[in-house]
DNA sequence: AAAACTTTCAACCGCGACAGA
DNA sequence: TTCTGTCGCGGTTGAAAGTTT
């Protein structure tokens, strides 16, 4: 089998356009109409799902979305955040505004191997590395983390002792949703500040003369649906969320 | 300048959960 | 109750970009 029969590649700006406009129009939830309404499904071929469709959306089309490197506040709360839930992703990144799962999940992984390698070839403790979190004493071994300092159990790779287990994930999961703290509520609260205007400059970026897909009008009830004050979040938790202020969508 | 190596990040896959028929 | 379709999550892959030799 052909390897782009496998993989769909990387979506085209004509790709982007389309599924904007029609997240626009029908809302972030039906994705798999999306994805069939949108053209970008065809029948009888395998090209984009609504699985595809919406991963797209969330981790790079989504107006509320930071992109660039993460800055040092948010790097601490991930090693933090990652000590406590282990690689619970999703859940890591609802605690920081405009920060995918994906993009942390990265993010881990550069960072843990870069602290392999610290150790492997430790650094002269003078020209110690960027991360506030390498600072130990002494050296653990190379497979152990950074804030594995007051006898911490490592979390890399396991899934961490406390969140490995389904059920708990389940009955997290359904709390969360009962309090309103899913990733989309975090989209919708996103959405109210940002409002439609980095829709509107995302659809700057295609001029019609490019493009012969013309965009449904964008009355759409997903934007209206976004002024629900649904996150809310227990103390605790609230105090581990970065602030939304200073966050600018690039767009 | 170019080859080799490393890092980054977008995208895909498999699985489990859930809702509706 | 079971089946089916859909969604969301975590793990993994691979191409492109960046860096080093």
């Amino acid at each position: 089998m052909a390897l782009e029969e496998i993989r769909k590649g990387p979506w085209t700006e004509q790709e982007d356009f389309k599924l904007v406009c029609f997240v626009g129009l029908f809302g972030d939830r039906r994705w798999d109409f999306i994805a069939k309404v949108s053209g970008l499904k065809v029948a009888g071929e395998d090209n984009r799902t609504g699985k595809s469709c919406r991963l797209r959306w969330v981790n790079y089309l989504h107006p509320g979305l930071k992109r660039g490197k993460m800055t040092p506040q948010e790097e601490k709360l991930v090693v933090e955040l990652h000590a406590k839930w282990g690689n619970r992703w999703s859940r890591i990144a609802r605690k920081l505004p405009g920060r995918t799962d994906n993009e942390i999940k990265n993010y881990w992984r550069t960072y843990t191997r870069k602290k392999a390698q610290e150790r492997k070839h430790p650094i002269s403790p003078s020209s110690s590395s960027s991360n506030c979190y390498s600072s130990t004493t002494n050296n653990p071994p190379a497979d152990s983390l950074p804030f594995q300092e007051a006898g911490e159990v490592s979390y890399y790779d396991t899934g961490g002792p406390i969140v490995s287990s389904p059920t708990r994930k389940k009955s997290e999961e359904k709390e969360d949703r009962e309090k309103g703290d899913s990733m989309d509520d975090i989209w919708k609260d996103i959405a109210v500040s940002e409002e439609n205007n980095a829709v509107a400059q995302f659809y700057n970026c295609f001029t019609d003369e490019n493009y012969s897909f013309t965009c449904p009008q964008m009355t759409s009830p997903a934007w209206e649906f976004y002024s629900d004050p649904l996150w809310k979040m227990d103390e605790e938790e609230n105090e581990m969320t970065l602030p939304m202020s200073n966050q600018h969508s690039s767009w």
